[in-house]
DNA sequence: AAGGATGTGAAAACCCTGTGAACCGCGTTC
DNA sequence: GAACGCGGTTCACAGGGTTTTCACATCCTT
C-alpha cells in the first residue's frame, strides 16, 4: 500500500497579496488544501479546520503576534506551525522556535522553499505522531480494521491475506466509487498493471467468496464492466436472487441492469 | 530508545573551526551531550551514539552529501537532521528538505538559533511519545516491568536480554494491535531494516521459548502471516490439540484454532 | 453472432516463517 | 593471554501459506 505523499492541510495566515498569491498557485498545482486567513482565527476555528499545519506571518497580528502563537502552540501541539515574516532578528526567531513554531522562514522567500518546509515539519509530525487511526471502517455486516489488517463480520475474522486486506481497503475506502482496474492495481500492488494481468479479478473473487461465507445476505463487490469494480454494500432481497438461468453471479439482477452494469 | 527529556544528543559534522568553537561553547553550557565530527560517520556508528539529531555540513562530503543525506534520514527515520551550509540555493535546499532535512539553516548563523532549531526539530519528534510511563503492564500470567528491564510470570524473572526485552515491550505495548516487521524493527533497534533481516524472527523465536517454558498455558505472540506479529494474551484451551488439522480447506476456516500461524 | 471482458477452479511458482546451529564480538575468568 | 560464557547476527533448510499463472466457461457490448 503505497500512499503518496498524502495530501496536506494547511492555513497560510497572512495579507502580503503578491506571497499568498504565488504561493497559492503553487499549492493548487501540488494538490493541497488550503485556505487563506487575513487575521488570526480564534483557536477553535483551527481546530475545526483539522489542519497539518499553518504558515504564519506575524505582522499581521500586530503586537498580539506573541501570544497568539504561544496559544496556538500550546493548545494545537498536533498542528505544524512555521513562521514566515520579513525583516526577523535571530532574538525574534529564537524566541519563536522557543514558544513552540516548528520553523522561520525569511520573505522574501520561494514558494517552493516553503512548501518543502511545510512537508518536513508535517513529515515528521506524522512519523511520531501514531494517527488517530481511523476508527474501524463499517459497512452492511462487515468490519474493516486497518490495525488488524483484517476485515471482520459479526465478530468474526473473515481470514483475509494481506493482499486480500489491502484490496479491500481500497475499494471500502472509496465506497460507492468505481475504480478502475489500473488504479485498483497501482494502489495495492504498488506499480504499474502489465497488460493482460488478471491478478485483481482472481483477487475480487477471493474476496467475494470470503465474505459471502460470513455475511450470504450481503454483496459488497460490484463489477463495472469494462471499467473496474465499486464497493457498495447491499443487501441481498430474497425474491429476487438465485435466478436459475444465472446459478453463478445473481450480484447483478437484471431489474437493475442499467444502474449496475453501466459504463456511465 | 526512550531518551530522557532533558538532555540533547548532537552530532555535529563540520570542519568550519570558528563555528565549531562558538556552537560548542554555547552546547556546553546548555549542557547537551555532543560531539564533532570532521567527516561522515558511517550510519552504524551513528546509530551506536543514540542521538536525538545532528547538525551536518554537506560541504565536508563534498559530492558525496546528496547521497549521504539520503543514507542518514532513510537508515535514521527518528533522528532530527539539520543542515547547516554556508551559500545554498533555494533549489539545495527543497532538495534537502525533501530527502528528509528536517532543517537547512544559512552560514553565517547565530549559534542559539541552531540550538533553537535543533530544539524544535527534536520536541517535534519527542511531542508524541511522552507515554508518562504507566504501572507495570500485565497481561495474563506475564507482568512486564520496564523499570527492571524484565518480564516476570508468577514472580520468577522470565530472563530476557535487553533485546528480547525491548521487543516484548514494543509488542505489549500495542496490545491487540498488529505490528509490521518493519516497525518493529525500526522501533526495538532503532534504524530501518535491511531487506531480508530476519532478527524480528529470530527473536521472537527466543521470546516465545522463554515465555513458554514459564507459561505454558498462554501464548502471547501471534503470526500474522506476510504482516507481523501482534501481541495479546489467550489461554491455551486443554481440548484443542495442536493437531495441524488443516482439514479440506474450509476456505474461511480460521474462526480461532490456530494458535501457532493465527491470523486474527 | 463475433470478440473482448470477467468469473472460476486449480496447478505451479514464489515467498514467508519456524527453527536449529554456526559464527562474531566482547567482557570475564582462569 | 587464552578459554569461556553471553548476547546478538547470519545462514540454510524445511514446511506450508500466498500469489501468480492458465485454461476454460460465461457474460457483455457492438
Amino acid at each position: 500500500m503505497a500512499f503518496s505523499t498524502g495530501t496536506i492541510r494547511l492555513a497560510v495566515i497572512d495579507t502580503d497579496t503578491g506571497f499568498i498569491r504565488v504561493l497559492a498557485n503553487r499549492l493548487d498545482a501540488a494538490g493541497w488544501e488550503h485556505r487563506v486567513l487575513s487575521s488570526g482565527a480564534p483557536v477553535d476555528e483551527l481546530v475545526a479546520m483539522k489542519l497539518n499545519a499553518i504558515v504564519l506571518d506575524p505582522s499581521v497580528l500586530g503586537p498580539e503576534g506573541w501570544s497568539y502563537l504561544d496559544r496556538v502552540c500550546g493548545m494545537l501541539p498536533g498542528l505544524g506551525v512555521i513562521v514566515c515574516s520579513a525583516n526577523s532578528t535571530v532574538a525574534q526567531r529564537v524566541r519563536g522556535l522557543r514558544l513552540g513554531a516548528d520553523d522561520w522562514i525569511n520573505k522574501p522567500c520561494h514558494p517552493e522553499e516553503v512548501m518543502a518546509r511545510v512537508e518536513a515539519v508535517v513529515r515528521r509530525r506524522r512519523r511520531s505522531q501514531p494517527q488517530p487511526e481511523s476508527g474501524p471502517l463499517v459497512a452492511g455486516e462487515l468490519e474493516v480494521r486497518s490495525d488488524q489488517f483484517q476485515a471482520f463480520i459479526s465478530g468474526q475474522s473473515v481470514g483475509l491475506t494481506r493482499r486480500e486486506f489491502e484490496l479491500l481497503q481500497v475499494l471500502a475506502e472509496a465506497r460507492g466509487t468505481v475504480i478502475e482496474r489500473e488504479d485498483i492495481y497501482q494502489r495495492v500492488w504498488g506499480y504499474a498493471m502489465a497488460h493482460g494481468d488478471r491478478s485483481v479479478d482472481v483477487f475480487v473473487r477471493k474476496l467475494r467468496r470470503k465474505l459471502e461465507r460470513l455475511s450470504a445476505g450481503w454483496r459488497y463487490i460490484h463489477t463495472h464492466f469494462g471499467v473496474g469494480y465499486r464497493f457498495e454494500p447491499e443487501a441481498v432481497v430474497p425474491g429476487e436472487a438465485e435466478i436459475p438461468d444465472r446459478a453463478i453471479e445473481p450480484a447483478v439482477p437484471m431489474v437493475e441492469e442499467s444502474e449496475e452494469i453501466h459504463r456511465t
